[in-house]
RNA sequence: GGGGUCGUAGUUCAGCUUGGUUAGAACGCUGGCCUGUCAAGCCAGAGGUCGCCGGUUCAAAUCCGGUCGGCCCCGCCA
């Protein structure tokens, strides 16, 4: 037998054509007389109907099927009779009637039910994920990724990009995240990493005329996981020659634009809208903001700055700020709910979360004491308090009160459904600070990566002030994710060269390590920049994915294992000798 | 590294506070009956290392300590 057709696409203009099919078997209904297998495959289900008058001998082999069994089936579409039709099926007008059947491959009872809602523990689905990944939502979700795909090549496959794989061999750099290491046999003690990303490559394919490169390419890093981060992952990855930041804005916003429509019909508000860095942190906490609803952050640091109340006092005394936002109609909050967002705050750093309650009475609050009337009405005028609504206030360190503040908003929209559904809110966040002091290190480090362009206006700050240098940085966010970050490049050696000190990278050092770039760098390197997108993001928010679980085929568990195969796992003594390696515990 | 939460038939759960009969239910599974069902129906049956280790006790799924694992979060993720 030969199969004819998908089981999901049949319908009835196919009403009396002779079919072959093979799938599952979804359900069996046994009368006794009538057989009913419902057999499913990737497109859909259909019902077939075993009549033991009409063929016996595939009647008494439907007998012997089970639910996960894989069958033939040969026979004839039908319209149903009228008043049996099955209007939740897209096949539920026809069926069809066996002629013939062939049990191809038996089943042990699948260890949960193939549907598409289940509450199946992770564990198991991760165990038998060749069991999960029969569900429809999950093959929805692969065939979503493949439309990804597809669409981003052909887009940037129209405008020139060529499409170059980089080495997964490759070698460990400082900056950046813990590597995943690969011990060579050849080299004893030496490793090679495997890529966090192919930044180093596609500049060198920049120096190496290329112009135009992108890639769909696997990235590791070995850190912890979250519901959105695995330790291998997928980027967009691209870079040009010859372009400014405008050229790449404008062009990464077509595709992503086009990648929305093409994939899920969706269609993106353009252009997007642009804030810096310093904008997005003053009125949302957060450098990738969530702009599909309002809840801004206000100032409050001069109105409170010298009040009577030393929690408040102190901070601000010493560079601190004092930032609030309104959380309308939520007056009549619990002591209890207060409590937990209090202790949602000191989550992020917070020493504590005012609370003032807009009454028919002004403002009521445990700390209204401490606070002069018009103080009071200040922060009431600010944050547009009207009866019934919470302020919330939160004083401290300027990254601790916005990173607190920025959470606690996106948290209260949650919470009290704010969120509209269907909605997508993209936008670029721009300008960057280049260098971060690492408070644990004791030096400056690169927000982006090492090879980010200073904006040239900043460059003189880059040693007297480094915290004032911009970077030719941006981020694409969508609905308060990441879901692509990039740069305009550093093209020039001796820019090169300068940055490297400030970060604390010596000549010896960056030669040793970085010797090949600064090589590059030195025989014509043309202006160039690219960005890097997360595919499982974007799949994620395409799809409606709370995990970035769901649109990874063979995904890992938050402790990085593989529930599936068993890795990581320990190897034979003899090929730790041949790579040189003792294990010491 | 830290915090939270969950762990009992194949699956999802109840039982755990207040220790004490044979650890229950639903779905699934097996057998039988049944000719228009689609969560088919009816009857019967099988199925348990209560995650693991230790402690308390006459007695532990239940109380205590530890440990392992799933998930969420903080740190971390240029």
């Amino acid at each position: 037998m030969k199969r004819t057709h998908y089981c999901g696409e049949l319908r009835e203009a196919h009403a009396g054509q002779e079919v072959v099919l093979m799938g599952w078997v979804q359900r069996r209904r046994d009368h006794g007389g009538l057989i009913f297998v419902d057999l499913r495959d990737r497109e859909g289900i259909v019902q077939v109907v075993f009549n033991p008058e009409q063929e016996p001998s595939a009647h008494e082999l439907a007998g012997k099927m089970r639910p996960e069994h894989v069958i033939a089936v040969q026979g004839t579409v039908a319209l149903r009779p009228p008043g049996t039709e099955n209007p939740h099926l897209q096949t539920g007008r026809i069926e069809v009637w066996a002629k013939g059947a062939e049990i191809l491959s038996e089943a042990k009872p699948p260890v949960f039910p193939i549907e598409d809602e289940i509450e199946t523990a992770e564990d198991v689905r991760l165990t038998y994920r060749f069991l999960d990944l029969r569900r429809f939502p999950l093959q929805r979700n692969l065939r979503l990724r493949h439309r990804v795909y597809q669409v981003v090549r052909a887009f940037l496959d129209r405008h020139g990009f060529i499409e170059v794989e980089t080495p997964v061999l490759t070698r460990s750099t400082p900056e950046g995240a813990r590597d995943y290491l690969v011990p060579s046999r050849l080299y004893p003690g030496s490793f090679f990493a495997l890529p966090q990303s192919p930044q180093l490559f596609k500049q060198l394919l920049m120096v190496s005329g290329l112009d135009r490169y992108f890639q769909i390419v696997k990235c590791f890093r070995d850190e912890d996981l979250r519901a959105d981060r695995q330790p291998e992952f997928t980027q967009i990855d691209i870079e040009m020659s010859f372009i400014d930041r405008e050229d790449i804005l404008t062009l990464m916003e077509a595709l992503i634009a086009e990648l929305f429509e093409q994939a899920a019909g969706i269609l993106l508000p353009r252009p997007f809208p642009r804030l810096s860095y310093t904008e997005a942190i003053n009125r949302y906490g957060l450098d990738k903001p969530d702009l599909r609803f309002e809840m801004e952050l206000k100032d409050l640091t001069d109105l409170l700055r010298g009040s009577g109340f030393r929690a408040v006092a102190e901070p601000l005394a010493v560079g601190g700020w004092a930032k609030g936002l309104n959380t309308k109609g939520c007056g009549g909050s619990s002591r209890s709910e207060l409590d937990g967002l209090t202790d949602f705050v000191k989550g992020f750093g917070a020493k504590g979360l005012l609370w003032l309650k807009v009454t028919t009475n002004g403002l009521q609050s445990p700390v209204a004491k401490f606070f002069q009337p018009d103080v009071l009405h200040g922060i009431q005028g600010r944050l547009k308090g009207e009866e019934g609504d919470l302020l919330l206030v939160v004083a401290g360190e300027p990254i601790v009160v916005s990173e607190a503040l920025g959470r606690l908003r996106v948290k209260l929209a949650q919470d009290l459904k704010l969120i509209p559904e269907g909605e997508y809110r993209p936008l670029w966040v721009i300008d960057f600070p280049l260098l971060e002091f690492n408070e644990q290190e004791g030096r400056w480090a690169a927000v982006h990566h090492p090879f980010t362009s200073p904006m040239d206006e900043d460059l003189p700050w880059l040693d007297a002030d480094p915290e004032k240098v911009r970077a030719k940085a941006y981020d694409m966010v969508i609905n308060g994710q990441e879901v692509g970050g990039g740069s305009i490049r550093i093209h020039r050696r001796e820019v090169q060269s300068r940055v490297f000190e400030r970060l604390g990278i010596g000549p010896a050092e960056a030669k040793a390590k970085f010797g090949f770039l600064l090589d590059a760098l030195e025989y014509g390197a043309p202006p160039h920049g690219g960005i890097a997108f997360g595919l499982d993001r974007l799949v994620m928010i395409l799809s409606g994915a709370s995990s970035i679980r769901d649109v990874i085929a063979f995904p890992k568990t938050q402790r990085a294992q593989d529930l599936l195969t068993k890795a990581p796992a320990p190897v034979e003594p003899a090929q730790l000798r041949e790579l040189h390696l003792k294990i010491a515990l």
